[in-house]
DNA sequence: AACTATTTATAAGA
DNA sequence: TTCTTATAAATAGTT
């Protein structure tokens, strides 16, 4: 019903795809209002746009009711996903953040603007950047304590050696390996698991 | 769009009711697939006749799917299911932070102004994750290797201290500090510059 | 966001 | 119900 005759495929143009979801879907809840209306019935449309842009309508009763009763049918075929697996799929960034963040700090907010997103996506960088300032702290002190752990253990290893009489070796393969070499010669290697 | 204009109010007549309800009913579903293939969208349409019969079409997505989509977007508005408060109360830190690195991760915005912003923000996002997990698999590497180095040094120093046969101890004081303690109860502290 | 030539949906009748 | 067909309504392409 327009200038010329359309197949029913996807709709390559993304305006023309656009400006199409636009007029069809309000065509389609107009339908479904005249339907309840002509018939005594509940009618309940969703769209969810390619963008993922939600559109609804219910006429005649209201969606929650329309829904239950579809549940209710269908009880049987009910295998809900799992509440994590929901979220990830479907949950909107900005609804995510608004729970983030009272996560994050205990205060509720209830007007959410572009500038109280800013900020949110600040805090968590800022948390994330604290977490992981921590993380490679925690490590750095690890491994300075080794460090000074090894170069008393080499410097008391000197002294052990020289008051033994007996010339011993360590010697450091790259960064990893090494092995021991006594005074006659053998020459012996470890592979020790990691530590902790 | 028939022989005659109709208005919009209920068709008194039960038969004519019940007919025009088959008819627009199936018009309605027709133009939901339509509508969902032309602009690869999702609609859902739950038609509830007078005697309380079911009827409903999901097109693009199961109907499941779109129903929860519904659902999570109206979350502060359910009494029965508010996931959103569920979310705050229940779901731990961890799983939460996992949502929000699969959100980052996801990316189909389609405006165009904002592509070459994104694509260069998870650019910059990817070499940091690449740069992080560098850093951290060449400290892990350093670590172990001053592990295995310390473990070997101890050994190596039992063996010598049972052959100068003088008791040596190796004192370590909490993660950090150490000391060495001699036979003579001298005690030696240091603190030594960070490695590389 | 309007316009309008056409296509499509459907009301009434069979 | 289903088919037919005159007519109302929706909408594709255009501005």
């Amino acid at each position: 019903m327009g200038r010329r005759k359309v197949e029913i495929k996807r709709i390559e143009k993304k305006s023309s795809r656009q400006v199409t979801f636009s007029k069809r879907r309000k065509g389609l809840i107009e339908k479904a209002r005249q339907l309840s209306i002509l018939c005594e019935s509940s009618i309940a449309v969703v769209a969810v746009s390619g963008s993922g842009k939600l559109y609804d309508s219910a006429s005649g009763d209201n969606m929650s009711k329309i829904i239950d009763r579809y549940e209710i049918h269908h009880a049987d075929e009910l295998k809900a996903l799992d509440l994590a697996e929901k979220i990830r799929n479907y949950l909107p960034h900005k609804e995510l953040l608004e729970i983030v963040q009272s996560k994050l700090e205990e205060s509720n907010v209830d007007n959410v603007s572009v500038d109280s997103l800013i900020s949110m996506e600040e805090q968590l960088e800022t948390a994330l950047s604290v977490i992981r300032a921590k993380k490679t702290e925690l490590m750095m002190e690890d491994m300075k304590s080794l460090q000074e752990r090894e170069k008393l253990l080499i410097e008391e290893n000197q002294i052990l050696a020289s008051q033994v009489g007996k010339k011993t070796f360590l010697v450091i393969e790259g960064d990893r390996g090494m092995s021991w070499e006594n005074g006659s010669g053998n020459k012996v290697r470890e592979t020790l698991p990691l530590l902790k």
